[in-house]
DNA sequence: TCACATGGTTTCCTCCGGGATACCGGGGCG
DNA sequence: CGCCCCGGTATCCCGGAGGAAACCATGTGA
């Protein structure tokens, strides 16, 4: 009957596994935008940072080094005027854009919703 | 001429715009495990706690009220023995299952191509 | 010569996320 | 009676995320 426990190679459940660390580098709120505004042609440093409201250089900077680091950003430096770097999406990168896109995009078209849950769920809280 | 700006009602990529709470709510590594686990039947809450391995009362407890709140959880008391208390997807928070789990499974499919991205990357910085 | 642009790095400082721990209320149960 | 379990809440406290701002090299143009 040989059981030889075939385990799954990864479960993102359990403690420990690295994909847990992989998850947190993509379920964070800037490197979601990020990933989301890379989408189409490869897009200039500055370029994401006007984009992307409210984001520091510094965590923009930060975002992009750990994307690249784990493959899902490619940077290219060009030696023209004032040097130009352009960030891209990287084939693996390319496998997350519909579910990126899907969520980060998920509380413009349900706000509402959202909106009126809350409502409801403070104006219960408040007589409790 | 009055040209009534027909702006979109919400957008993320602004700075102060009500998505962008929600998006910090969703983007969360604690929040996807926890609405991944409640895809299927309801489940109580020393499940979930025993099952994302991890995760402590105190996250699991303040994360599933701001899911309520936001209208994505529903939260079910029974009045046994010692209280049983169930949580599980709304409609809202349906519409989010397939997003989400692709999101929270993304790292166990592509584990190692993120390992090999990462060890190119730190062998070409050791060298720099 | 000074100012400006690009694409950063570094430092400082503050805030709060989250782990550890203790406590709670009520019923079952030995 | 004392103890355990369920599903929390309250408190303490530390480390790290992230904003603000200064600094940097290079080259252009006024």
């Amino acid at each position: 009957m040989e059981t030889t426990t075939l385990q799954r190679a990864y479960d993102v459940y359990e403690d420990r596994c690295p994909t847990r660390l992989v998850l947190d580098r993509i379920a964070d709120k800037w490197a979601l935008l990020i990933l989301d505004r890379l989408q189409g042609e490869p897009v200039r440093f500055n370029h994401i940072r006007r984009d992307i409201k409210g984001i520091s250089q510094k965590v923009l900077s930060q975002t992009l080094k750990k994307l690249e680091r784990d493959g899902l950003v490619s940077r290219t430096v060009f030696a023209t005027v004032p040097v130009t770097v352009e960030y891209a999406l990287t084939p693996l990168g390319q496998t997350l854009t519909e579910t990126v896109a899907t969520l980060a995009h998920w509380a413009e078209r349900n706000m509402d919703a959202v909106l009126t849950a809350q409502r409801t769920y403070d104006a219960a809280a408040e007589l409790r």
